[in-house]
DNA sequence: TATGTTGATGTCAGCGAGTGACATCGCAGC
DNA sequence: GCTGCGATGTCACTCGCTGACATCAACATA
């Protein structure tokens, strides 16, 4: 009578919630997909029609997150090198991890004794560069400016998050980045 | 009589060929493993007891690559800073690539259509990022110094490889990655 | 009210990647 | 000649993933 609707709602987030948990609870290799479907109430196929497979399910937000980036990137005055509008974003960015502390460093930790997972994130994070050099020859740097600065940008994210995830979060992530950047301008400048 | 030996010889390399023009002639997803193997006339059990899966077949050279990196670097007297260190390993990887052109562009034009192959990609040239920070720490580096500066590297090999492969192998390798750094340089100094 | 359409889900059959266990058999050393 | 070893083959199996088709509540519309 007043079921809203046939099936319980939030089908992704379940899936989600599911394979979280079991990927936690027993290893990424070791949890089957029909298993998390039984989990979440579903059926496998179910699960592939949701996640085009096994390992998407934990990058569901990298598209937001590359929104995030791009659109605070965008937002960054123009009068700004394309450096310094990489480190403005990167600085708003950290809020959000801090936000996310611990579902951050849980997942952190799947990723990390997993290979598989590895290539994943590793390629969300190309897919992730390109946005960013798009975005920044759309503020009218040039080709390879705009490449190089994404992928320096991009370093300092990982080697930063890298030290964040080492310290179980208990650093600040925004300072870690400007130290990061600060250490990779006196690096580069150094030479010649 | 004078067989050499109970199986033709070079089994490996037999593999690699196999799957590196069955990967041309009909793609890689749409090779399966069982035609790679008889081929080479060998049988897919066979194939696996080479080459963990599918993909690293195509990544077999990664380990010598990473071997060259190193050894270079080693090579560089200490007293040149780490960011100059790695311009001129990379100086020397270029002529490895420019001499060995058609099988580099065919490879990548392989990788270039599939992403399960960018992602195995990806892995390796973090692998080769790890050690080449770790060479840079046994150089007398910091950590953080030897990560950024690692990255920093594989970021213009990437950027300048890339931009060498669209060329089609015609422009000089080695020069793109002197631009590439130059331009690192430049657009990382001109911060703050 | 009857009827048709839609969309999320289930069911089923199948392919191909990858693995473990065991068999085979030439070759090298004793 | 016997024996152990190492490279290969055989077989059975799990699991990720896909295509084709069925189901069925909800909704629209006549």
């Amino acid at each position: 009578m007043c079921m809203v609707s046939r099936w319980e709602p939030n089908a992704r987030g379940r899936l989600v919630e599911a394979a979280l948990a079991l990927y936690v609870e027993r290893g990424f290799e070791q949890t089957t997909v029909m298993e998390i479907a039984k989990r979440a109430g579903l059926t496998e196929r179910t699960f592939f029609r949701y996640f085009t497979d096994k390992r998407e399910v934990l990058f569901w937000g990298a598209a937001s997150l590359q929104e995030l980036f791009v659109d605070t990137l965008r937002s960054v005055p123009e009068s700004v090198v394309p450096i310094d509008a990489v480190a403005a974003t990167l600085n708003v960015v950290a809020g959000v991890f801090q936000e996310r502390r611990e579902f951050a460093l849980q997942r952190q930790s799947i990723i990390a004794v997993n290979p598989e997972l590895q290539e994943r994130e590793l390629i969300k994070l190309a897919s992730l560069t390109a946005a960013i050099a798009q975005a920044l020859r759309s503020r009218g740097a040039d080709e390879l400016a705009a490449d190089l600065v994404a992928h320096a940008g991009i370093a300092v994210f990982k080697v930063a998050f890298e030290g964040w995830v080492a310290s179980a979060g208990t650093n600040d992530l925004a300072h870690m980045f400007s130290e990061s950047f600060a250490e990779l301008k006196l690096a580069t400048g150094a030479g010649a």
